[in-house]
DNA sequence: ACTTGACTTCGAGTGCGCTCTAACTTGTAC
DNA sequence: GTACAAGTTAGAGCGCACTCGAAGTCAAGT
């Protein structure tokens, strides 16, 4: 019934390397996983999930740190820690919020700086064979509010 | 007119340190700046604003050796690379919409999960003092779709 | 004249998160 | 038996992006 993974099948699984999960297992971030007799790893599915969500932790940029303090709250209790980590878990919410926001932010530059190169290529189109007259314009490099072909 | 300020004013306004900013000028992010003639560096409104683009790209995850490859661009040739310099932007920008887009996903996860936190703390609360029944309810890590309390 | 403080360079050091190596054991196939 | 594949460990090494330290220069203030 449990399917019970060998260590590449969970690599394969999770997109982590080998080496990264005993690295892992190493520090703490996941609990000792059931060996065989000849002390080869056999991940459970509910290792599996764990992974996973680590892996989430790690891929919205959780540092190893606050993920050994949440695996350390796990292991510990996983009852009576829960608020705990339910606040751990909030807190990098407010990160991740941020995070994202600030990409979007940042997004939206590039954008407006990809559209004013297109604009540019345009024009040097129009005008002739050679690029554009305002060699100082294609030198500018951030919108900051309102800035024209102006420098 | 012209500002011009020390190194120690552009690390305040940029937010990076002043180690930073000659660190990216002795690895080619920052052309060289304009010296006093005591070789005290003096940037212009223009460094300042390169620096923040350069910012922008990092605070969104390029690695330097692409800024790299950008800058190089730029100091070739402003003109004649812009077309070079707006896909490597809009390689870059590819990137950036994944990554928003898979923060925004994990991030859906990380809210259920806290979610479900407080429903077993509002639980706990409702039927007695101490922690839910669902012991291994709460050890469960990730939602895969439709997940219950099952295990 | 001397201290203070802001700057300079070069090169070494740091912290993070892996990533790899070497040496070894096991189990299976031929 | 012997080769091969897959696993094990401890520990070293790596790439990135800084970050710092040491030693020196220079200008202004007292």
């Amino acid at each position: 019934m449990e399917p019970e993974l060998t260590i590449q099948q969970v690599a394969e699984a999770t997109g982590l390397s080998v080496h990264t999960l005993r690295y892992y297992e190493r520090c703490d971030l996941i609990a000792p996983i059931r060996r065989l007799a000849n002390g080869h790893r056999r991940y459970s599915t509910r290792d599996i999930r764990w992974i996973e969500f680590l892996n989430r932790l790690r891929l919205t940029g959780m540092p190893i740190r606050q993920m050994q303090q949440y695996a350390a709250l796990m292991q510990q209790s996983p009852d009576e820690t829960a608020q705990e980590r339910r606040q751990l878990l909030e807190a990098h919410r407010e990160v991740m919020v941020a995070q994202i926001q600030q990409l979007q932010e940042n997004l939206a530059v590039i954008d407006w700086k990809i559209q004013h190169y297109g604009e540019l290529e345009a024009k040097a189109k129009a005008s002739g064979l050679f690029p554009p007259e305002d060699t100082q314009t294609n030198g500018q490099i951030l919108p900051s509010r309102r800035s024209s072909n102006r420098l």
